[in-house]
DNA sequence: CGCAAGGTTGAACCGCGTCAAGAAGTGTGG
DNA sequence: CCACACTTCTTGACGCGGTTCAACCTTGCG
């Protein structure tokens, strides 16, 4: 982890860039850049809530351990994403864990003066409650579909939606290496299985894979792994 | 479904209950009370939203549907909780549906009134946002007991929640009748699988059970079944 | 060159969802 | 008050999907 005071363009963030000039003034006087490298661990879980991060670069993800070899990986955090936000809540601990899975910079911005903006600042604490109310109903869905989907669709679905927060490289690849260890995480299955599917989704030509990179060819038909069938 | 203007205390939500009076004030001239019976739906996953429900008495269920018969009980309203207020997102459209499973009285306040008076009223976007930061919390604790709690967790989760929200009757038992295959949603299980761990706690004096009453006997050794051992 | 870390594959096991079928309640009309 | 239908409960048997374990094979790296 590295500190800098340079670098740090609040402006991708979406909480700053239409809000109050007043706000990204004083969040430059308090904010701290951090770079994390590669695995590198931003906060876990458990821990009490120190402040709130603004993902300027890199990805990070964000995962909830159980027992002591699982987890679950929630989302990933690229640029203008916020990371710890859910240490406003009652109890300040965090809730889950963010890692760096490719090399980060940060806006770091204590929790204290953080809260007290959102007491002021109504721009700001509006464009919060509406950036919750989406990953909740994201939050809601994965739910469902962790409870009825089988890994086939989980899979795909994730492939879906890093295709979709990532976006594709000139290869047609999802831009993003991702260790299937992770994907698994992701798609709350494990390593074995993501493995053979992966394998059956390239025999159906939904896929193709070299090494670590995994193209999208057949997006529809993957998506209709997804339904339930209504 | 029933219409009446008089007999909601809004004090009861804590959304209102300490904020600015105005809001209060306003609220009154634009709520509308609405009754939901048993089974009744208040809104449907998919519908247009039209507004925002204050749970006034009663209880309703928050679902998602998976396919034709599979459905995921997501959390129960009651008393001073809110429904609907996921509406607030980017896409309008309602992403849980919510049913009453006890006689119900909800205050409905239009979506364009709420949306202005939280673009307005800072206390109430900073409420509700610290509200969406808990609920966040909880459901993603949801997302990951699902992807790696067994079933027998699940239920012993599902109870102990239960218990917290709608407290014991005099019996010791939770008081809220819940038919068996709202309690296997909740628990993102089926009737049959949830039958029989239930007869497997019962064996292991966790809990006992008379008719649809289920009293929790241990606490605590239930509350085991729902870690993963660190 | 050798070790470590991840990739690949097969086989066994088992949790739990599914189906089926009978029992026991619950309501309804005659 | 009984007969009938209809839902909810209860139990057994079965089998599939997916996790787990274990072994072997790459690849990268000091």
């Amino acid at each position: 982890m590295n500190k800098s005071q340079k670098g740090c363009d609040l402006e991708k963030c979406f909480l700053c860039s239409n809000t109050v000039p007043e706000w990204r003034e004083a969040i430059n006087l308090h904010k701290q850049n951090l770079r994390f490298k590669k695995g590198e661990v931003i906060f876990s879980e458990g821990q009490a809530v120190t402040g709130i991060y603004f993902v300027y670069s890199g990805t990070a993800k964000v995962h909830k351990k159980w027992g002591n070899y699982k987890e679950l990986i929630i989302r990933f955090a690229t640029d203008g994403s916020i990371l710890g936000h859910r240490g406003l809540g009652s109890k300040m601990v965090y809730g889950v864990s963010a890692t760096a899975v490719e090399p980060l910079v940060v806006c770091f911005v204590d929790i204290k003066f953080f809260e007290a903006s959102l007491k002021t600042n109504n721009d700001l604490s509006y464009k919060l409650m509406v950036l919750f109310a989406e990953e909740l109903d994201i939050s809601e869905r994965k739910m469902r579909d962790l409870a009825h989907m089988p890994v086939k669709g989980r899979v795909a679905q994730a492939l879906l939606s890093l295709g979709e927060q990532f976006g594709l490289n000139k290869d047609g690849c999802i831009n993003l290496e991702l260790s299937r260890q992770d994907l698994a995480a992701f798609a709350a299955s494990t390593y074995e299985t993501v493995f053979r599917v992966i394998i059956e989704l390239t025999k159906e030509d939904l896929v193709t894979v070299n090494g670590k990179q995994i193209r999208i060819i057949d997006r529809k038909k993957l998506a209709e792994l997804t339904t339930g069938g209504f």
